[in-house]
DNA sequence: AAATAAATTTAGACTAATCTAAAACATTTT
DNA sequence: AAAATGTTTTAGATTAGTCTAAATTTATTT
């Protein structure tokens, strides 16, 4: 069964959605997608006559086994072709989440595991997100925000979660990428801003929205 | 202007049918792409209508300046992923082509580039097409067929004019592959099969069907 | 120069994906 | 428990691409 390049999306949104939020609704789709609600409903319709997800009308849709597959089938060829593109070509972390938006629908499977095999089987993309493995297992990391630690932790940076290229943009300039220890000097309780502390680096304040977005490992 | 993917498809078969054939016609198309005379009469009006190409009335197509351009950055797309399987994934030169054929609607220049870069700006793909630079500038070889050299020649295989992988198959099994340098030992008149020495590996005998889509230059 | 054949275009219908407007259903407020 | 609000679905259109069958135009025979 082969997906148009549209089903992939709304099935990639709905399993994202799915770890996110307790129920997947129409309007989570529609919003995620930047659809309407009526398209929305459609290909709902559409996905759960061949099974992928199940539908009970006005009440949600969830995955089917089949449509999870489909889903992490997707995520994998994202997520390599993401690292693919910073490795092998260079390119930044804050660039290849664009490209590889396109070059997750091509579908030739020797060609994705050709180039899993060419970066050694990795665990991880650029933006420290699991990759499935071609079994569509996948390593769920439950780090934690960086915005629920307290002041005085050391810990590290293991993941982002947002691919914004401002965002990623924002975090280099900051000194805060995958890998790095940080020490979290400050956290003020007006407005939730951090004052966090990189490895060799100058201490930076940082705003609410940016900290949600960080992913950190207790050291 | 963006185009997708099944106009990208037609425009390339039209630059392609343009240098085969004097007029290309409708027929000529749809048998190119499998499908219909009126799928493909469509497809001409919006071309047309978006000036890639001229179209009169039941007298066939030609390619504006526009058209060959739009073209031109297609083949570009293919080559350089043609090659950049090959020599960087390590695919085979008969499996590159399937895979090429979704690559090269995969639409962000800075990608392409980068391959071009990663790979030294090279003339051809791994079949001896030469591939169009940046600017669309291509080198039109105008190499000859083996089909119509003479016995006693010695040269060497320039380019294929197929992508069927069980004719690239075939001539890998010949050791008849690009960059080969040959001797024509003989070309029998009753069904045109020639008699081919590939220096330092056995002589074959090849069939008309396969000599005529093998490029040589005379040494 | 007709008649016949071949190629091309038009007519009309279909699927996938999308939209706006309206109806139906569910939830929250009063 | 009504009323008001919000969410989801349905109705009806639209666009891109495709098809078969029929009409039209061009080319080839006779
Ligand atoms: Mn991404
Ligand atoms: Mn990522
Ligand atoms: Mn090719
Ligand atoms: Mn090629």
């Amino acid at each position: 069964m082969l997906l148009s390049a549209t089903t992939e999306n709304y099935l990639k949104a709905i399993y994202k959605l799915n770890a996110q939020t307790t129920i997947v609704t129409t309007n989570n789709i529609a919003l995620a997608l930047g659809t309407t609600a009526p398209s929305a409903t459609d290909m709902i319709k559409k996905l759960a006559l061949n099974k992928l997800i199940t539908h009970t009308k006005y009440r949600g849709v969830g995955l089917t086994a089949k449509g999870n597959k489909a889903a992490l089938t997707i995520i994998r060829r994202h997520r390599l072709w993401e690292l693919f593109l910073n490795k092998v070509l260079g390119f930044k972390w804050d660039e290849v989440h664009q490209m590889a938006e396109q070059l997750e629908h091509v579908s030739v499977p020797e060609l994705i595991e050709r180039i899993d095999q060419y970066l050694g089987y990795p665990k991880f993309d650029p933006h420290g997100d699991p990759i499935p493995d071609a079994m569509g297992k996948i390593a769920k990391h439950q780090y934690q925000s960086l915005l629920n630690e307290n002041s005085g932790s050391l810990a590290t940076i293991v993941a982002v979660t947002n691919d914004d290229v401002r965002f990623l943009k924002q975090l280099e300039k900051l000194n805060l990428t995958i890998g790095t220890k940080i020490t979290i000097l400050a956290k003020h309780d007006f407005d939730n801003a951090m004052e966090i502390k990189p490895m060799r680096k100058p201490a930076v304040t940082i705003s609410e929205a940016l900290a949600k977005n960080i992913l950190i490992q207790l050291n």
